[in-house]
DNA sequence: ACGACAGCTGATAACGTTTTCCCCATCTGA
DNA sequence: TCAGATGGGGAAAACGTTATCAGCTGTCGT
């Protein structure tokens, strides 16, 4: 056995050396070329086999200009949204033949963002898809140079400037959920909003819409993290205040940190207060009570994001955008306010 | 404006004729060599800017034999541990400068394990990280081929075969948490183990070996999957067994779904039975009652893996395997059994 | 009988970098 | 004054693959 450090992998023209043929005829066998007679493509099979050949990605990429990495660009990787979206992503990328690397966006700052894109673009990409989630995801799909394959994956309701988008309509969303909570007869509803929201949350725009539309009074927006937490610390406000009766959540993490701190604190959901998530992360459904919250179909949407991604690759750069419509799933933690 | 079609990215040579020097020259200055005069590399850095040059990765990579690419090899992508670990993994390469890939191992089947390799190897790949949570990780890290730099990330208690690896010693907490256990008076300690564990789970072994040493009767192990809904069937049927006090549950959805199921047939925990769960996600300490578990640190597990990786890749393939051990974290969920 | 053409194969030329090699200055020390 | 060192830079080779081209068989249609 050889040591380790001799070690040299094998490439085409040991191949060919060991098939006697050329090396081109040994590429045209592992491409699947016609005009190559099979009793030759037999040989360099088996010698393929015997030196445990794998072709040079590096060589075979520069040459044949062919690419089969694509980026994803994210501000996080490990929130419940971003990792299913990632999911949604790979499982299509397989598919496709193609494999995907990731690289995080660690804030909105110009340096880290054009630290990402550099990183990124370091390898042969053929293409990038952005998350566009929050504001590092944003500011990256802004800063990412022309003449590149980009498409968006997020949470808008239409196209964001001239990148073909997969979305996920949360305006439309934030405004069911909110007039649900209306429906059920409550004179208003809070919004805890994630915290890079604000003109640009579809979320906080559908919640704004339905009580505009429902001449319903707006209450000041409660701005938190993404994390429970954070959702925890507003409810321990929200139980000192008196005329909450119900409340819209950017996410599930904030309405489960919300849940507990007003049972902490005494109170009754939806008994006093009603609580819609966002999300549908699948252990809300087993709180007690249970999270009425909107399921979002990440996976979907990684998929759709890849799809759309394919498309401008082949040269489609006006590939439609898709959006879909993310579903309120009633559960306990929503009621008519008391009285 | 140039029509998309027509456009071609910008190569060394053009940067060479714009900064009127030689192609090598360019080299050196963007690899940073001195020998090279301050104000040619001045006019360099101005056409690289002037152009929007960036470097070919795949030309790079394949003269220079330098990689920055390291794949993840992995069962699944979204759930806690494995994204927890993704995250780990990703913020040590992008701290030295690598890139991140990730493909799925859609399961132990040869085919399937095989597909996944050819596909990541199809990169140019520097090295590859296994998840050796399930059992398409660690027939895939069987599967590699020889010369590649490979590290194992997993929750053995000692290296596996001869790959170097970065271990939580899962073994020494399902011990210490079933000791907890014990020692709070329960008779025996039942378990809900995952889908895969066999001979092979450090935290089936741990349970077996707390039991041993105490001398405690060895319940049926109970097999489920990793989530919720599994633990909420085995809640179901364990709410009619009566010599159940205690369970401990191989990771936290299998806890929380279990938990629920008795909650909803009117038992109560810990009063009537004791749980604990595996993992601490962030949510368990909010659920009521709030889960006893055990806190892997799954983030510095992917960053361990890499460090190791990286060792492998600059030529030492013997470097030091790492374990850590997770903590017992004690909350609401456990307690005496009564009377 | 002869050109056209399909089937098959090997030389050879790329692809965009980095590396190696060599040359030319200029500077140092004896 | 000259050998050697040192800073600086270009020409050319090399990395491993795929694309292009040209050549060689036969076979077929006319």
């Amino acid at each position: 056995m050889a040591s380790p450090k001799s070690y040299r992998a094998p490439v085409l023209a040991d191949v060919a050396r060991a098939a006697e043929v050329s090396v081109p005829t040994v590429s045209r066998v592992l491409n699947g070329s016609k005009y190559v007679a099979p009793e030759l493509a037999q040989r360099v099979h088996e010698a393929v086999q015997a030196l445990g050949y794998r072709p040079n990605g590096a060589a075979r990429s520069m040459r044949s200009g062919r690419r089969t990495l694509v980026s994803v660009l994210a501000g996080a990787t490990a929130n419940y949204g971003y990792a299913r979206t990632l999911q949604g992503v790979e499982t299509a990328a397989r598919r496709a033949g193609m494999t995907v690397s990731i690289t995080v966006v660690e804030s909105g700052d110009d340096e880290h963002v054009r630290a990402a894109i550099d990183l990124t673009l370091a390898q042969p990409t053929a293409g990038v898809i952005v998350l566009e989630f929050d504001r590092a995801g944003i500011n990256a799909a802004k800063a990412l140079p022309e003449g590149l394959p980009v498409v968006v994956a997020g949470g808008g309701s239409r196209r964001t400037g001239t990148v073909p988008a997969a979305l996920i309509d949360e305006r439309t969303a934030g405004r069911q959920a909110t007039d649900y909570l209306l429906h059920l007869g409550h004179r208003t509803v809070h919004h805890i909003a994630g915290p890079t929201e604000g003109k640009h949350s579809g979320r906080t725009d559908g919640w704004r819409a339905a009580l505009g539309a429902a001449g319903a009074p707006v209450p000041q927006i409660m701005r938190a993290d993404w994390d429970a937490s954070s959702g925890y610390r507003w409810g321990e406000r929200i139980a000192g205040m008196n005329d909450v009766t119900a409340v819209f959540c950017a996410n599930d993490d904030i309405a489960l940190g919300l849940m507990r701190a007003l049972s902490d604190r005494g109170l009754d959901v939806p008994g006093d207060i009603s609580v819609i998530g966002f999300d549908d992360q699948p252990l809300v459904a087993l709180w007690q009570p249970s999270l009425t919250t909107v399921d979002q179909d990440f996976e979907d949407l990684g998929t759709r994001a890849f799809g759309l991604l394919s498309q401008v690759i082949d040269g489609d750069g006006d590939a439609a955008s898709s959006v879909t419509a993310p579903q309120l799933v009633v559960r306990e933690s929503t009621a008519p306010p008391k009285g």
